[in-house]
DNA sequence: TGATGCATGTAATCCGTTACATGATTCA
DNA sequence: TGAATCATGTAACGGATTACATGCATCA
């Protein structure tokens, strides 16, 4: 998905710089499936003020550097429905973890747990992230959908690493349990 | 992560060509977190067979096109072990559905039921693609637990959008519920 | 006759990340 | 003093997809 439209998107929620759509999108409801960097970020914002999608204000600050607030304007409310009016492409998940459990036999065994103790964690934080981000304090209605989703599928993530994790250091049956 | 790795981890399965890989990866346990296209994997087997990676056989077929039946060396074995010492990089999910899911204030009413039916056909269509792929027969005993992962996870998201989905659409409550 | 599957390969193109450049302030 | 946060922007680079080129066989 363009990274246009993702700004449209996060300008739904109120006016904000570039640096803090950034913020948004790496610590907010965004995170868990979107992704989206500074080099892609800034050019977008200026495209999207060229073709009259946002409009732009210099705010002075004290002490920090400038910021260009972005707005949405009518045109981009408009371009951001007609982008949704379209049925979304199929996820992509990409996953290194998933390959190396599939290699596993040619996996050195202390990085068989350690990789999974890795995934573990992240999945947890991933977890918490989605505790903490209020998305009831959030102007979208979907934003509850969205974390529920997230918080279904990480549970069940975790739950079966846990379980196989549990299974793989137990000291009685290493390898064979049938 | 590097097509090259892929290539040399879909080739301790056996011996294959280009287009059989590509089906491997497509079909295969590899689906539901790995792609790559004609356009990669061919560069990738002719570079694995420069630096001696891989080796190279050509197989005369009546009726079809010759085959370039590529095999792992022993090197190959040993890159493949290196490349898989170093803990994986984090899951990267993409997901436009659930963009849509969040921006649902800007969706066509129609659109949100729709996407959501969509979503659910791609899921289920996966949990298949899960069942139908033998995996007791691969000879790579992480082929299950790969497996079981991703049952784990697409039923989890499958019961979650029923279950949502249901809400939505039940006539006595479209919205309110509370 | 036309689509689909088998089979390989290259080139153009897209899109995004990483790194670089700059600079002030605050906190440890 | 050094790291982190705030703040914007460009250029190089990488990596993969898409499209193009080719060609035979089979099935509907």
């Amino acid at each position: 998905m363009h990274v246009k439209i993702l700004c449209l998107g996060v300008l739904t929620l109120g006016e904000a710089s570039g640096y803090e759509i950034k913020k948004e999108i790496e610590e907010g409801v965004f995170t868990h499936f979107i992704e989206a960097s500074f080099g892609s970020i800034y050019p977008a914002l200026t495209q999207l003020h060229a073709d009259g999608l946002v409009t732009v204000r210099a705010q002075e600050q004290t002490g920090r550097p400038d910021k260009k607030v972005y707005a949405l304007t009518g045109a981009g409310r408009q371009a951001l429905t007609k982008a949704l009016s379209v049925l979304p492409a199929k996820d992509k998940f990409k996953s290194e973890f998933l390959f190396q459990m599939l290699m596993s036999d040619y996996l050195k065994p202390d990085m068989l747990l350690a990789a999974i103790d890795r995934q573990l964690a992240h999945l947890r934080e991933d977890l918490t992230g989605i505790e903490e981000c209020q998305c009831a304090e959030m102007p979208l209605s979907g934003a509850r959908f969205v974390a529920d989703y997230g918080r279904a599928v990480l549970t069940a993530s975790v739950s079966y690493l846990e379980q196989k994790r549990a299974e793989l250091s137990s000291p009685s049956h290493p390898q064979a349990a049938e």
